[in-house]
DNA sequence: GCTATCTACGTTAGCGTTAACTCAATCAAC
DNA sequence: GTTGATTGAGTTAACGCTAACGTAGATAGC
């Protein structure tokens, strides 16, 4: 039942008869379709207007097909990053005229399917992912239902639909060279629990390559932080880390976290980057203040988005299926590693 | 038009004549409702199962008045403390049966008002507004239609319906005495552009008033930073200040502007706190890695959440009408600013 | 002046679901 | 064995809106 406070709201039955008209006149003059002169069409919007009229979109998005509905699932929203590939999204589709609604899944792929399966209830125009490891049932039901499907963040040859995204293994890959480009060859990489974040998986196993090019004998061993927020688990993991071992350069999962890990190091009298290098990943926010600059690797967030829209709103018009697209990343060369040789 | 590429949907329809039943007896079986025996239910939701049936939410909605649906308003998602308000609430929504959404404002009224005109024509459970200033409109239109309101993170007397948060001009002035009563004098606020955050104001006039009572001459005044992003806007701002006057403690929004701030003190070979001092706000993440603590305000968004959640959600059931609530906060003395007397 | 075209509006039906009602069969009670 | 309650189902109408079609009157063409 409605909540008991609330009153009976208005509908274009309600205006059609305070102006005399039938309702399908009131429809036609509120949407501004053709088939309603002007003069009519004005005397209606006024009423409409004070009789404070609200359209129910349920109802519209029952009688037509056509829904104006994305709805955006992203691991969390503690992280800068998304905030800028959302804020790029967002942007592009409200000037489309679609509404986008936001959901988080903690990284929980089954929170990620039920959260399809109650979304896609509400007959979406298109359901955009973070990344692209999904339930296999969440492939099946996209694809079986046919909605428009954005996979943003990631890149892979194999979508479930659109995907636009960066190539996180060559990322690591990149930074990975540049690293040992500059002679470390005792590398850890720290990054969030196995499994939770398929991106930092990706870049560890790029890293792990380029060193592995250099020498096969070089491991990457990777840490994984119990807390949750990026500094505090950046600084707890180096902290018991540099307990056990001295790495000579330590990969973070983003900036945050490098930060967390350079106090740590500082904590233990190591100077960065003589006794330790910070690669860090991201160029979040902070960067912009710190006395050193933060060896990481800059991505275009804010232009993924857009471009991830687009190619969206195109699939949604039913205009050629865009192939996948991978951004390119820029190694950001800064004070927490070596100079180069 | 439906996107060329969706199949039509299942409906009860199409699980009835597969079922060889009706449509009714379907739609009870899959919702759980009595009046079918529990043989014909398991039959019908094994068909539906492997029909793929997705349930209608429009259509529901539209035939009860009964929604399950929770839109939320915030300004952005840059910030950590919307993200720790909002993770107690959703949490708590989801445990209750309702689904929420998320849209941000970038702290303009009029998209606020916008955001709700077309939200509130999903006929939706609740809304959820961050802050207590409004459009006047919007007041009008959330009392008008007897939506179940909450407004979260401030606190007021004259809410428009539900109202839980923090009393930012009492935090303000608690922070302000404290600063005061450590022999501070010329003090000086950071925050965001005036009109933009009305809580910064808010927390700037209880500054002030704890100031004026140590001493009526004392003036705060107040810079305005350029740049968006937390961090940057703290480092910016007080690179600019300090270049003008010296000011014995600054004020900052939240915790990382302060530390963009103490960044541009170091910066500036100021030393904290013998030459500034430096206060935060919000208690974020950050704290917890840094070599000094920053004096700053713990504020208990987890908490708020939760309260906030279920005061709406009593609110929702019709449940007496709580009055608003204003939460404790908490000053946390730290080495950013000159130990107690 | 008679048909052809256009404009402004009305009517009907249907979107997928559920509330409220009806109906038939079963069962128990006396 | 008739009544009354109970159970499991089906039927009807409605939620608010819009697509598709229908129609009356105006305008134009020749």
């Amino acid at each position: 039942m409605r909540s008991p406070l609330q009153k009976p709201p208005v509908g274009i039955k309600d205006i059609a008869h305070a102006a005399q008209t039938s309702m399908m006149t009131v429809s036609r003059a509120l949407r501004g379709v053709e088939g309603v002169s002007e003069k009519k069409r004005a005397e209606i919007q006024e009423i409409a207007r004070q009789l404070n009229y609200l359209p129910n979109l349920n109802a519209r998005s029952l009688a037509v097909a056509n829904a104006k509905l994305i709805g955006i699932s992203l691991p969390n929203l503690f992280n800068d990053v998304f905030a800028d590939v959302l804020d790029g999204m967002r942007g592009t589709f409200e000037s489309a005229g679609y509404d986008s609604v936001i959901d988080t899944t903690e990284y929980d792929p089954n929170r990620e399917m039920a959260w399809a399966e109650r979304f896609l209830s509400w007959q979406p125009a298109a359901v955009i992912l973070t990344g692209i490891h999904h339930k296999p049932e969440l492939r099946d039901l996209l694809k079986r239902t046919g909605v428009p499907t954005l996979e943003i963040w990631d890149y892979t040859t194999d979508p479930i639909d659109v995907c636009v995204g960066i190539d996180h293994r060559a990322a690591g890959f990149e930074i990975g060279q540049y690293v040992a480009g500059l002679g470390y060859r005792n590398p850890v990489f720290v990054g969030i629990s196995k499994g939770q974040d398929q991106r930092a998986d990706s870049r560890l196993a790029g890293v792990r390559d380029a060193f592995t090019q250099v020498d096969p004998d070089i491991q990457v061993p990777a840490k994984r932080p119990e807390a949750l927020k990026s500094y505090h688990a950046g600084f707890d993991s180096t902290m018991k880390l540099l307990e056990a071992q001295r790495p000579d350069v330590i990969f973070y999962l983003n900036d945050h976290m490098a930060f967390g890990g350079m106090m740590a190091a500082q904590r233990y009298g190591l100077s960065v980057p003589d006794d330790i290098g910070i690669v860090g990943f991201n160029s979040l926010d902070i960067t912009n203040v710190l006395p050193v600059s933060l060896t990481t690797v800059s991505t275009p967030c804010r232009v993924m988005g857009i471009i991830g829209a687009r190619a969206l709103l195109a699939r949604i018009h039913g205009v050629t299926q865009p192939p996948p697209t991978a951004l390119p990343i820029e190694i950001i060369p800064g004070e927490t590693t070596r100079q180069q040789l």
